[in-house]
DNA sequence: GCGGTCCTTGACTGATCGTTCCAACTTGAT
DNA sequence: ATCAAGTTGGAACGATCAGTCAAGGACCGC
């Protein structure tokens, strides 16, 4: 790192989207100076200028590189043949990524949607198009799940998506406030049960594979 | 306001905390500089910093000053006598007021919780103080609910009450990223279906009085 | 009416922000 | 050898940041 070397792209730009996610993850949008992108990357100040722009492009080249980096791997959990097994796995991608210390807390999308001022600006829009992917995948699980008969025809499948896709924002916000795995795990197992009661009437009391196991268990804090 | 007064407090600190707590709410913690502050209260900045310290200590204010104005009057739809009402009458709290167009979208504890850089600050465990109320006084409904019988005393009754927490700060991540309201009624309504499932068996049937209005009956956005 | 106290005011501080620019240098291709 | 491409460390830009301070006016008890 001590010599100087040029004529050539000394960094990765993979590399450096890694180290600057990190960076923006932990700290937030507004509050990571581009000194601190710098020195994270360990790429000079006008090289990231000439290659993204300015903060805000490096920004979004951030998103993109966290979509394909966290977002797709989520999203390929609903690939699992088993509807309710898919959403529930997706959703435990979540906390289990909660777990991995190597990665701040919360989810990217979800702290700088919150974060930035509101519709308008360019960030605000990729973070509800990237959303909005996330719901229309859990869409088509639910209406696959209707033509296979595994849940009711009679529900309001965009309805179940938009709930499960609430639920997957409220475990980053929790995981984000207070770090216990076990809450997280306790929200996904209650979640699931809406799943339960979405069968056709003919399955509802043929046991699915995950509802028991809070049942009459006492979750790992106890009342105070 | 042209004639300069002194000598007594020449603003209402309610008034201030009302006005800060607004662009604090709107713009998130970082973004708001002192300067935005002192336009919007009116008051100048060297008062600000005598009554408040600093900008750490006027947001705290605000903070207690919102628990009082939004948090307390949501925690207030608990008293329901009917269980099943006050956890949903709380949602819908929630719902609510996301279509009042006089205040910011989302939640200021949530905003700002994912925004802070994490535990440690002063203002990450204020937050994280007043969410654990919230799951408290969830948790308390829940209970009373099962010695009242409303449902299933095998139920664990802590997992319940993280789970409806989760979906309030779920509600409040979506309102914020894309104002729908028919979006988080879907949430609520969904949510409720959770209740019912944590019934008695003997009640199981008897029709919660909330799980039917979104069965069948598409949501207001189509399938794309 | 008078002194002390509190409040308000606007200018001011030093630091940091995002961004631009530059001279020096190394490399790959011509 | 020459040129264009690209990186580097650093200087510098104006703007804005959070926070400070001394001056001066207005109220209160006396």
């Amino acid at each position: 790192m001590q010599r100087q070397m040029a004529g050539v792209k000394q960094f990765d730009r993979g590399d450096v989207l890694e180290r600057a996610m990190a960076v923006f993850w932990r700290n937030g949008y507004q509050a990571t100076s581009i000194q601190d992108l710098v020195d994270a990357t360990s790429v000079n100040r006008g090289s990231l200028y000439t290659t993204f722009g300015d903060k805000r492009g490096l920004f979004l080249a951030v998103l993109e590189h966290y979509s394909q980096r966290f977002g797709e791997p989520m999203m390929a959990e609903l690939k699992d043949p088993d509807p309710r097994r898919a959403i529930e796995r997706m959703l435990e991608a979540i906390v289990r990524r909660s777990r991995d210390s190597r990665w701040p807390r919360g989810c990217l999308y979800t702290n700088t949607s919150l974060e930035c001022p509101g519709a308008g600006d360019d960030i605000s829009r990729k973070i509800a198009e990237l959303m909005a992917q996330q719901e229309s995948a859990i869409y088509q699980v639910l209406r696959r799940a209707q033509a296979d008969g595994a849940i009711d025809r009679v529900q309001d499948s965009r309805a179940l998506a938009r709930f499960f896709v609430g639920v997957a924002h409220g475990l980053n916000v929790v995981n984000k406030a207070s770090p216990d795995p076990a809450m997280l795990k306790d929200m996904v197992s209650v979640a699931m049960r809406v799943w339960d009661a979405a069968k056709p009437q003919s399955k509802r009391r043929s046991g699915g594979q995950g509802n028991t196991r809070t049942r009459g268990v006492p979750s790992s804090v106890e009342p105070h």
